[in-house]
DNA sequence: CATGAATGAGAGTTCATTCAT
DNA sequence: GATGAATGAACTCTCATTCAT
């Protein structure tokens, strides 16, 4: 595949994500993905042979990018509770924002194609989410700022929590108020008054 | 509609929630259902005229029986630590029943009619769950059972965490482990030792 | 088949008229009459088979109650010219009815069902008002009220022209000021000034 | 589109012009068309939405072919006898066809569309005959050849006539003598002997 | 006689997928 | 590589008609 290829591929999947995040998984066709993109039918299956192929590559480029602007953030003077406090931060952004994402189409890919496969995306998410967050806490602990028993216990609390107001936001919604006021009872519940 | 349209109705609900169960909400066609009826397409039209018509429909249902059987468990004697032990083993155990559940369609159906309204099954279902909780909470407060300066947090908690697994176990399954283990730290995070 | 009988065939048949009249012949189907008349499916098909067995004894019935208010009428004293006024009027006053009027479901089923016999209704109608029409003009024309070199040609001309207008007025409407414009044409082209 | 998809247009265009020619308007389905046309179902629905639009466009078509095949045959020494017995000849042919026609189909449609607008095709067409009727009329009378003491009725009433001649073509038959016999009459109203 | 539940044929419509150009 | 016309399977929905009660 030559360099021009693996532009237009690129695009494809770009303009794709645009039309995950507008309709979910399911209810996308390939003919709504050649509109957007505006190429034509067969063009497209020259590149990718179904949606769930180019959800997949989607999810893929998502990873590839992300790229944790949450750790580029982090330096070597902030306290666990600092890197906490921003970890939160950048959750609840991603929380509040209500068009821009993929969740509900990755939740309803992943309704359809559970499997409890270590490389399962969300589980391997989840879990780094609570490595991250028990050495976090760990951390904290060893530096005084935090009190906790059970750091796994936490870690996996606030992932399960995140991960409830998630569904939330793309179900009834969700107010700020009360992501505040979770986030708060969460921190609270960490930190050594 | 007579007395045996009435029963076929609820024949074709119960039938209908089992489809459901099976692929979810989006996946579902009238087709699938009259095949699981075993009754003609037309049939099928006398008594609904969409998926969506019978997917809320078996929802109602569903909410008329449920009726708690949680409620119906409480005795005079228990205290609080007691029952709210009692609610965690219930959503245990709904959280891992992998198959007899609406779970997923319920959420897919959510996702697509996503509303803020406070007549959303979803909302009034977890601001039920919070207010539950917090009496209980305050209750094992009053009694000396618990410690908690924030009940309505640590009842918001428990529900995003409830909601967070039951996710978690439709898209890359949960073990009873890792159920245990949160339902542990949070009990853990109320009771005074 | 019973009195009672008789009245509940007669009941449906008026119904039905008023379906054929809001809807032409084609777009009626047994459902609709089923609902217009608030009998059962099967209720209905005891009396009559099809549609169309239905439209043809609306018709029957409609022969039979018409009648002749015109003939009724008419007096001894009556001029030709009398009479032709009063035919015309009654024939004004049909065309302008814009409702109650069975003429689309008419033509409709005439479209579909066209034959040359001598019974097609539609003929039988035609043909006796070039009759009538013939018979007054050369009354008119022995009497010395009108002037005319073809009587059977002008007789005709005139049941074209309603005719015409009867498809106009269903199809693009007919103002009073067009009908009353072609008929003075008419009625001058005979009377001798 | 495409020079070759205007093409498989028009070949649909021409192919359903002869169902609906065959069948009348109400009684063609995309299923008649898509056989008409020994092409797929789906294939129809890339050119077309409907069998209204389908017909619409057939009658565009007719419309924008038809270009007078009248006037073309006038010439300059031509008196306005000529041109009229041209006219009615021409009208006599399309009456007296009985297959090759729409009429039918046309008259079905504006049954369920009526609509007293100025651009109802039917009701352009009548007036535009009217127009030139009237026309032909006074310049028969300019020169001579016609009496008449209202154009504009006369004209009317050749054009009422030729409608309900239509009709009854399509309802009960009529014969090239009745057809003859009127057309007769018409112009000896006219010509002055 | 009368009911209305039930059936199944058939029309409309949309898309994934292929293929000649 | 790229196009877009073409296909056909799958779904939705409506009714004429039947039949057990």
């Amino acid at each position: 595949m030559g360099e021009k290829s693996v532009q237009k591929k690129k695009y494809i999947l770009e303009t794709a994500r645009r039309v995950f995040m507008e309709k979910g998984y399911k209810n996308v066709t390939m003919k709504d993905i050649v509109e957007a993109c505006e190429i034509s039918r067969g063009g497209l299956y020259l590149y990718f042979d179904s949606t769930e192929q180019i959800f997949l590559e989607v999810l893929e480029l998502d990873a590839a990018e992300t790229d944790d602007v949450f750790t580029e953030n982090i330096t070597q003077e902030d306290t666990a509770a600092d890197i906490l406090t921003l970890f939160l931060k950048e959750q609840k952004k991603e929380l509040l924002r209500k068009k821009n994402t993929l969740t509900v189409a990755v939740y309803e890919y992943f309704f359809a194609h559970k499997s409890t496969d270590k490389n399962n995306m969300l589980r391997r998410q989840f879990d780094a989410g609570v490595r991250v967050l028990e050495k976090l806490i760990e951390a904290g602990i060893a530096s005084g700022e935090f009190y906790c028993e059970d750091p796994r216990g936490a870690a996996s609390n606030i992932m399960y929590v995140l991960e409830g107001m998630k569904i939330d936001a793309q179900t009834f919604g969700i107010t700020e108020k009360m992501v505040d006021e979770q986030l708060l009872y969460i921190m609270q519940g960490l930190i050594i008054e």
